[in-house]
RNA sequence: GGCGAGAUAGCUCAGAUGGUUAGAGCGCAUGAUUCAUAAUCAUGAGGUCGGGGGUUCAAUUCCCCCUCUCGCUACCA
């Protein structure tokens, strides 16, 4: 294996919208400063790089809707999750943000270079202009009906009401949020980055160079590979963001999935003056940590971007994990499910390792997991208190109590007591194996087997009895538990660092190294250690049951509001009503259109004439069933093609609050062709 | 529909180039113990390794089909 110099760890810069979550720490920050913590205990040269992604166009969008400027925005939750890392002791050497001067500089010399080089494609493309407002409209800010469900206040990128994605040409009736216009179509000029001229050279990088990689990520690689890569634009119109630095480039900013990872960078030249060491040395290993909604764009893009660029090391490996979700539900912002950090720290002051602990030994490492209160409860109860906690405490109260708590010394030892002190060793070995391969539930376990050597050790030797028969025979007994605790200090720093912390200065031992762990003579004899104070407490049901109500309240809410019908829509004139053809037709013929999944071709009998309409109900109707039934359509909606079939008008369905579809039929027999009015 | 990941004890997860009794932690039961936050220690119960086929002397492990979960993607006039 090869042996690095120093380390750069990334960690996925949390987008400024909103306040971070247990999903946020579980499935990147836990085990990035664990490893962080681990590689700078073993000394080696390391910068640990995160900040806020800063650019975007939800970021805008949310501006708006609170009447504030996107920095406003930005600098409130920058603040807030700054914070929130600091609280819970997840030990960046820079929490920078991609509004900096720095990363503008950058960031706009990244492209330049590019730029220079030729790497880029030049493209112009139609896309929607607001003329009132004198601005091209990203996706986010044109709304119209969703061409699916009906919603009248889809996003040119997706329904939220639906959950289907669109593109602003989809919407029926699409206008402006910013000036309420009608958009028109205008040439824009962007530039993109040819991600396919990459593709043979990340074909053997990740497929043949990396096979060690997880499988979730090398998986998602080799999917994004083998479907084709397409050039992907680096550019778009938009005001917030760093602006492209080229002449014909007014009121273009790059596109925020160039910009985010360049943060990366930014943030370290930020930290240090030797930035370059880190970025442009061979001997330097590089980790990104992230969730695996980034997978692609930290093992494909950014990697094709720094290729690109040609003087930036690549990364070692891309250590992704799943989702958490939160007790059986899917963690979301925007339903308010989930646990913000600053709040869990106001219902558990203190409790920052509890909460590090619960999620490093569920983390997502392999597939979603689910965090519930209970699990957290038992963590907290079953192991930190009693194995961890309960282990540290007997033996403080016992060298209190025999010694006045000065270490005593250590005779002649038993092959029990050699036993316990070489499985020292032996667990440091085993935790270091999966540090290094990224396995952090394991590590925890291995560390915690530390501590259930410990209890097993006091168990067997009895100090409590042999003290009243061979009193010297207790003071070795003791000396061993002691290493036994202060090695505890060291293989639990990285995932427990407050309360190891804390442990130190009872022990009175000072700070320890990594190297430390597995010597038998950190507790000198004669030491003073200190009153004992207990490591954890237990949680008792109530305020178990307390997070879990106030769960339970989210839910209820969510499910009201969803109970609500939707608002009214404006008036029309009945001029324009007159203008929709809606007729009845009945169904002569239905089959599934291969290959999708919701997609039927349907022939119906309008009375006018027969015609084929490809309709999106394929979840909720057999093809079969449909047949000789009647129903209602739109019949002058002008034609349209869906995969290939020209589709001549619309099915009329009622769409349940569950999404379900209904047919909308004649209460009676009608002949086809009657005009619905 | 295509692609990727996953499905192993009540829960969270290991594991096997195919081979005698499939492992761990927590939970559970029983016993021991009392230094310790009723914590600890020992022992035990508990699994047709998602379902169905196939290859093989032998499959949970290899192959095929299917089901379910998560994600990406196509798609909804």
């Amino acid at each position: 294996m090869k042996k690095y110099k120093r380390y750069l760890i990334t960690s996925a810069l949390p987008y400024a919208n909103g306040p971070l979550h247990i999903g946020h720490l579980a499935g990147v920050y836990v085990p990035s400063d664990i490893y962080t913590r681990y590689l700078r205990m073993k000394g080696e040269d390391v910068v640990s790089i995160c900040g806020s992604d800063e650019h975007g166009v939800p970021i805008t969008l949310k501006a708006r809707n609170e009447g504030v400027t996107p920095q406003e925005i930005v600098d409130r939750y920058h603040a807030i999750n700054k914070k929130a890392f600091e609280d819970f002791g997840i030990a960046f050497d820079i929490y920078s943000r991609t509004s900096n001067k720095v990363h503008y500089e950058t960031a706009s010399d990244f492209f330049l270079k590019l730029y220079n080089k030729g790497e880029f494609i030049e493209k112009t493309s139609e896309q929607y202009y607001d003329e009132a407002a004198g601005t091209f409209l990203a996706d986010r800010y044109i709304t119209g009906t969703c061409p699916h469900c009906g919603n009248e206040n889809a996003y040119g990128d997706q329904c939220e009401k639906c959950g289907t994605s669109l593109s602003p040409s989809d919407l029926i009736n699409p206008h402006s949020t910013i000036s309420g216009s009608k958009p028109v179509l205008r040439e824009t000029l962007h530039w993109y980055l040819p991600l396919d001229k990459y593709e043979p050279w990340l074909k053997k990088w990740i497929l043949e160079d990396h096979k060690e990689w997880k499988t979730n990520v090398y998986g998602q690689c080799k999917s994004w590979i083998d479907q084709g890569l397409q050039p992907r634009a680096v550019s778009r119109d938009l005001d917030w963001g760093v602006p492209v630095p080229l002449k014909n480039a007014e009121g273009k900013v790059l596109y925020v999935w160039f910009d985010a990872p360049i943060g990366y960078i930014s943030a370290t030249k930020e930290l240090t003056p030797d930035w370059e060491k880190y970025w442009k040395s061979e001997e330097t290993k590089m980790i990104h940590f992230i969730g695996k909604d980034n997978i692609v764009f930290h093992c494909i893009i950014f990697p094709a971007m720094l290729k690109a660029e040609g003087s930036f090391i690549l990364p070692d490996n891309v250590p992704a994990n799943e989702f958490l979700n939160l007790e059986n539900d899917k963690i979301s912002t925007s339903r308010n499910w989930a646990v913000w950090l600053h709040e869990y720290l106001e219902d558990f002051p203190g409790k920052q390792d509890v909460l590090r602990y619960s999620l490093c030994a569920s983390a997502p490492e392999t597939k979603d997991n689910d965090f519930t209160w209970k699990e957290f409860q038992a963590r907290n109860n079953n192991e930190l208190v009693a194995i961890l906690g309960n282990f540290v405490n007997r033996t403080l109260v016992l060298t209190t109590n025999y010694y006045d708590g000065r270490v005593p010394e250590r005779g002649k030892a038993s092959p029990e007591d050699e036993s316990a002190l070489k499985e020292i060793s032996q667990i440091r070995r085993n935790v270091e194996n999966s540090l290094e391969a990224y396995r952090f539930r394991e590590a925890l376990k291995e560390a915690m087997n530390l501590a259930r050597l410990g209890n097993k050790y006091l168990a067997d030797a009895e100090p409590w009895k042999v003290v009243k028969t061979d009193p010297e025979r207790v003071k070795t007994i003791l000396n061993v538990a002691l290493q036994i605790t202060a090695n505890l200090t060291v293989v639990l720093e990285p995932f427990l660092p407050f309360s190891m912390e804390k442990l130190r200065k009872s022990l009175n031992c000072g700070p320890l190294k990594w190297n430390d762990a597995g010597r038998t003579d950190i507790m000198a004899p004669g030491n003073q250690i200190n009153k004992p104070e207990l490591l954890f407490e237990k949680i008792g049901d109530e305020e178990i049951e307390k997070q879990v109500q106030k769960l339970h309240a989210t839910k209820k809410a969510n499910e009201g509001s969803s109970m609500k019908t939707e608002p009214p829509k404006d008036p029309v004139s009945f001029d324009d009503f007159t203008k929709m053809d809606i007729r009845t037709a009945t169904i002569l013929e239905a089959e599934k259109v291969p290959k999708t999944t919701k997609l039927l071709k349907l022939k119906i009998d309008t009375g006018l004439d027969t015609r084929t309409i490809v309709s999106g109900i394929a979840e909720y109707f057999e093809p079969q069933s449909l047949i000789g039934r009647q129903i209602s359509i739109i019949a002058n909606l002008e034609p349209r093609k869906i995969k290939g079939i020209e589709s001549k008008g619309m099915i009329l369905m009622a769409e349940d609050k569950d999404g379900r579809l209904v047919m909308v039929t004649p209460d009676g027999k009608v002949s086809n062709g009657s005009v619905i009015k």
